[in-house]
DNA sequence: CTGAAAGCGCTAACAC
DNA sequence: GTGTTAGCGCTTTCAG
């Protein structure tokens, strides 16, 4: 069906391997003109080199995995896309996964993988545990768990590349304080994965930082029996606006989850007839495209996503964690941890007078 | 380093071949305990048969290609996971290609794909000529165009699916009009793709059902020099209002090309001190995940995605279109055309008195 | 009902 | 410098 390399061979008067040769770079041990043929050859019949036959003989796998909860959430659209034109740059294709945070789909994504020879992923999971995945971490897999911090038990190879998520949320929260804010809530799902419980971990530094106690704060997360997927974000964050703004003592600024949250939870101040930026302060985190465009534009804390994606691929392209070169990243043992950068708009604002 | 099929059988005690035989479903003329013997020792030995392998015999692969402009914009992003799942329920997989809308991206990409034995994709390009990916569908390749209608001169095993963007466009301009909106706007980028002229015409067809000249509306379509991606359609939205509503006679309304656009409109009126959805009606297109969150939440024409991925996994995987069994659908040639439905929030009310 | 054998398209020693 | 050769792991006739 397709042109093979024995016919270009045939066409350049040449053998297949040397056809191999050129294709591979080989052709410093060549007379020129005979690459030249073969170049003539290759162009004119417009071949190209048959995937599946060049992997299963050499092993190696021109396409990396990428496993999201989902990509139908823009943050992780952003990454994808990232990553996917870090992996073009070095003529490296991905393979989309969405995992919708369910281990065994992840598990059984990265068998698939594997089984289709793929040998480096990129697992968004933020799953404390990855016990699920290392029989093939193991096995030789060379994985990058994006989206969270190295956790005792991890295995030695694996390689963690997230933003500082406690730094974030202390950053997001001080924001707040310094705006005069003092009764302060902390929205979020359920606290099981590692980098919820870090954010909430930044928010509790912040308040400590200025004498708070666990009386000025609420914390939020959600009916503990209801398990919000990843596009269920903004109805986590209208329910907790409801519910938060229904008490008696409300709070008057939130921190939240992410972005998608905090979009909620403007939706649902709105509802309740609140001025977002006056009457309740917000702040998400990700600032994913949209935040600029809200109404009013969101105040939250940015992941440099372009240089995550970078590192990201630079480590499986490499197959050795590539630490320099990543601008202002810190390392630490095989895992990088980015600082974020909070980003002020107008859905912060002074503290009402009480 | 991988169990291969030659270590099951020789677990199992019988031949690679039969251990083939098991893997495709060719059971039925097989002892039932050399069956189960072979059954066990592939689970016993974890053993998952090598995707390029069995791809390089038999030529059929089992991943599909998704080439979109940008999953970094929600709507892609979600069409995405919609496909992802239809693949997965058939054991298929997606390789996703992100295309800048740029037409060498998407031959480039498909050549790749081709090469890596991908026979069918899905291509999101809503260019009106897909002659630059001609050779390979000649070549055997099983296209779906998506967001695009048949053209003359497309390929005769070509399949479009998209929604009736005329369709959707003339309800959107209708619901404006029987608010009592009398001069309206219409934004898009260049109107270079098929289904934004499509839109267009349906914005003209309902302002002359109701009797409207060319007068009364206006068509704002951007720096002709400036060609906008697919995350700069929000700047676009919100460079359109504010120049639209600094000319002596704004818009009372105003149709936007997307939902992305939209939002970029809303967030122009908010700097121009305008109420959305009292002094400015804004009306998107899509849907998308967070037309339901803005402020406020936006009225929109949806597109039923869902089915439009299954659609396009189905005439894929069969090879042949499948017309039937898609709810609603409205088929043309091997074609689909789905109906929009709009979506009435609250970024449209009542035309203010003049 | 099961096994032996050939070969998909390519690469990488190793001869020539 | 270039060609020959032997598979990578799997499927699939065709014998037995």
């Amino acid at each position: 069906m397709s042109v093979t390399i024995h016919q270009v061979a045939a066409e350049a008067g040449v053998s297949p391997s040397t056809v191999s040769n050129v294709l591979n770079g080989r052709s410093d041990r060549m007379l020129p003109q005979t690459r030249e043929r073969v170049e003539e050859a290759i162009a004119r019949l417009g071949y190209r080199p048959n995937g599946p036959a060049r992997q299963l003989r050499t092993g190696r796998s021109q396409v990396l995995g990428l496993v999201v909860p989902s990509v139908a959430n823009p943050f992780w659209g952003t990454f994808a896309r990232h990553l996917e034109a870090a992996a073009l740059r070095a003529g490296h294709r991905v393979l989309l996964c969405n995992s919708e945070r369910d281990p065994a789909r992840e598990r059984d994504y990265l068998e698939e993988l594997w089984a289709d020879g793929i040998r480096g992923v990129v697992l968004c999971s933020s799953l404390p545990s990855l016990e699920h995945v290392l029989p093939l971490v193991e096995q030789g897999l060379t994985l990058v768990a994006f989206d969270r911090t190295a956790q005792a038990g991890d295995p030695p190879s694996l390689v963690n590349i997230s933003v500082d998520n406690a730094v974030g949320a202390e950053l997001a929260t001080r924001h707040l304080l310094q705006l005069g804010h003092r009764r302060l809530a902390f929205v979020s799902g359920s606290l099981r994965s590692v980098n919820r419980r870090a954010r909430f971990r930044g928010f509790e530094a912040a308040l400590e930082g200025f004498g708070l106690t666990a009386e000025d704060t609420v914390v939020w997360s959600g009916a503990a029996d209801h398990d919000y997927g990843d596009l269920d974000f903004p109805d986590l964050g209208r329910s907790a606006a409801r519910e938060l703004l229904a008490t008696g003592r409300p709070p008057t600024a939130i921190v939240a989850l992410n972005d998608m949250c905090a979009l909620g939870i403007i939706a649902g101040a709105r509802d309740a007839g609140l001025q977002v930026g006056t009457d309740l302060s917000v702040v998400g985190f990700d600032d994913i495209v949209l935040a600029d465009l809200a109404s009013p534009p969101l105040t939250t804390i940015r992941q440099p996503l372009p240089a995550m994606a970078d590192a990201a691929f630079a480590h499986l392209h490499a197959g050795v964690g590539g630490t320099s070169g990543t601008g202002g990243a810190r390392s630490g043992g095989g895992s990088l941890l980015l600082r974020p950068e909070l980003v002020v708009r107008s859905s912060t604002g002074p503290a009402p007078r009480a």
